[in-house]
DNA sequence: CTGTTAGCGCGTTCAA
DNA sequence: TTGAACGCGCTAACAG
């Protein structure tokens, strides 16, 4: 591994001279400059990032922690930052929190510990507030996405999720179901709370009562889907909201047990519109988030050092799983 | 931002003792040590990992480098090597190659720059070679999986792609399909290499003429996929084993397109299982891999420093897509 | 068992 | 325009 010494030495000229020619500083001569850039090619120098960190303080690491990769949503969204940030010289550090609040904590700590120049998130679930992400980030850049506290300040995306579910109940009505429930998510996220929302503005203007007893929470899973589904069932709805599209799966498999007809005797919406939803029988419809974009958006507020707040459009994918005749 | 020198001050002694005592050095007096960490707590010390890595030469960072995080395959790779790697106090660093050389070779060069302890690696698709990989990373442990280049020492770990590829076929055959060909990977893959020698040896093990024509290759992605399907039922197949479940999609909509049933008229098996190969109609019959496991198997060689080549075994899950009466 | 000394490689003063 | 000197925070070799 060559150092800027070895050039210098090579060169006889100080290491100083060749940090500063290496940065592109204007105050060296143009000649030294040259001599200095061939000789580190010639070389095969490459800046040793640790020791440039070590002296600088900061790093040119993002990182991003998500609940989990494996999710579309977030594979999408890790894929449009990177995108960005890596042509803007930056590394990516990509950590899941496992929804756990624990691991999220470890994550962010290794991040400040590796001086990453901000942090890109979406919370756990486990996270009630974005304290813990203020202490351990210190006033380094926060953007959050998606999962966002709306005290934390800094720059947020999110996708225009009220609209968005307003959009699908209002779906729903229109093809005629009647009782329309909502399998709902964790009321510690934002994302969900604001789908909630969504979808009671849409009963509203339909001058359908709200009632609570419709809204099964907490489900975002297969498994929670299915089970809030079959309780669902059992108290006569014949359409769900789901806010998150395996939430839905689980609803569909519910009832078809229940020997219910999809969709004309249960129509379901799903939200994500993860990739399966379109391949599937009864194809699955949903609302689509732009993952893609939010993550180019998210970068770019984190390079920009902006802080507002970005709402991304959601659209509905209206597809067989809810077109009742 | 407290450092050991503050320690050392608060306590009268020098850095070096505490630096000892908080890497748990047995030279140390119980009693110092003890009063070390209780300072070291009382101040909120956090060690500096970036000089501490600056003055080893190395990291506790593991490098993970795939093609892209949203397959699930490798997402679920990472989940099992992360798990791993993390209670051993290792960070994990993913990079994305998207399947080009340059990007790869950015990757791997950002990771030994990190002076990372490792990596885990499969690799491109336009890599021809590991020489690439030797030679940026020196003589930093490698692991690869799935896709790995067997003339590259280190550890390997690969499913058993020949096995499960002449599991499928012989499947196939036994389904009564007469004319099977094979939506192929790149052959600049082992593992696709070894899965289209697993449907050869079928083939020939049923005493049937292995047919180079009905071998369709480069296609593991939805649009190849389907193309080369076309050409496959152009060449009168009746059933194909697919290197992949997105190909495998892909010459499904191939069939229907063509006005063909499936699974009477059309066979398909495809290779990954992909969490929606279970839910779609027809279901489609997959050969699943265990990317958790094999997650964990990699993560293990690397801790252990290992360098033989463990081999994970595949299964057939049959489903509808190949359920011919 | 602990202190002293000496860097890891780089970037930034201050001088010249 | 360049050099000399220093230190980021930590660890390792060598003494004692």
């Amino acid at each position: 591994m060559t150092t800027i010494t070895d050039i210098a030495l090579a060169l006889g000229i100080t290491p100083s001279t060749v940090s500063r020619a290496l940065a592109g500083n204007p105050r060296v001569k143009e000649k030294t400059r040259l001599a200095v850039e061939k000789k580190a090619a010639e070389m095969g120098y490459e800046r040793n990032i640790v020791a440039s960190n070590l002296r600088k303080g900061r790093s040119n690491i993002v990182g991003i922690v998500v609940p989990r990769v494996r999710r579309e949503f977030f594979a999408n969204f890790i894929g449009g930052a990177e995108d960005v940030l890596a042509s803007a010289g930056y590394n990516v550090i990509i950590c899941q929190s496992q929804e756990s609040l624990d691991s999220e904590i470890k994550a962010l700590k290794a991040l400040k510990n590796y001086r990453a120049a901000g942090v890109i998130i979406s919370h756990s679930i486990e996270s009630k507030d974005g304290n813990h992400i203020r202490e351990i980030m210190g006033d380094l850049p926060i953007v959050q996405f998606d999962r966002v506290f709306p005290d934390l300040p800094g720059a947020k995306v999110v996708g225009a999720n009220c609209d968005g579910a307003y959009q699908a109940t209002m779906h729903l009505l229109k093809k005629g179901y009647k009782r329309i429930g909502t399998i709902a998510g964790y009321m510690s996220c934002m994302a969900f709370v604001e789908r909630l929302a969504g979808y009671r503005m849409a009963l509203e203007d339909a001058g359908i009562n709200y009632d609570e007893r419709l809204v099964y929470p907490d489900s975002i899973l297969y498994e929670t889907g299915k089970e809030s589904a079959r309780k669902a069932i059992a108290d006569g709805c014949d359409a769900l909201y789901c806010c998150g599209d395996y939430a839905a799966l689980g609803a569909m498999d519910a009832a078809r047990e229940a020997g219910l007809h999809i969709p004309e005797e249960m129509g379901i919406v799903g939200t994500a519109n993860e990739f399966w939803a379109d391949i599937m029988t009864p194809s699955l419809s949903s609302l689509g988030q732009h993952p893609f974009d939010m993550g180019q958006a998210a970068a770019h507020a984190f390079l920009d050092g902006r802080t507002g707040t970005e709402i991304i459009p959601m659209e509905l994918h209206a597809r067989q799983s809810s077109n009742k005749h």
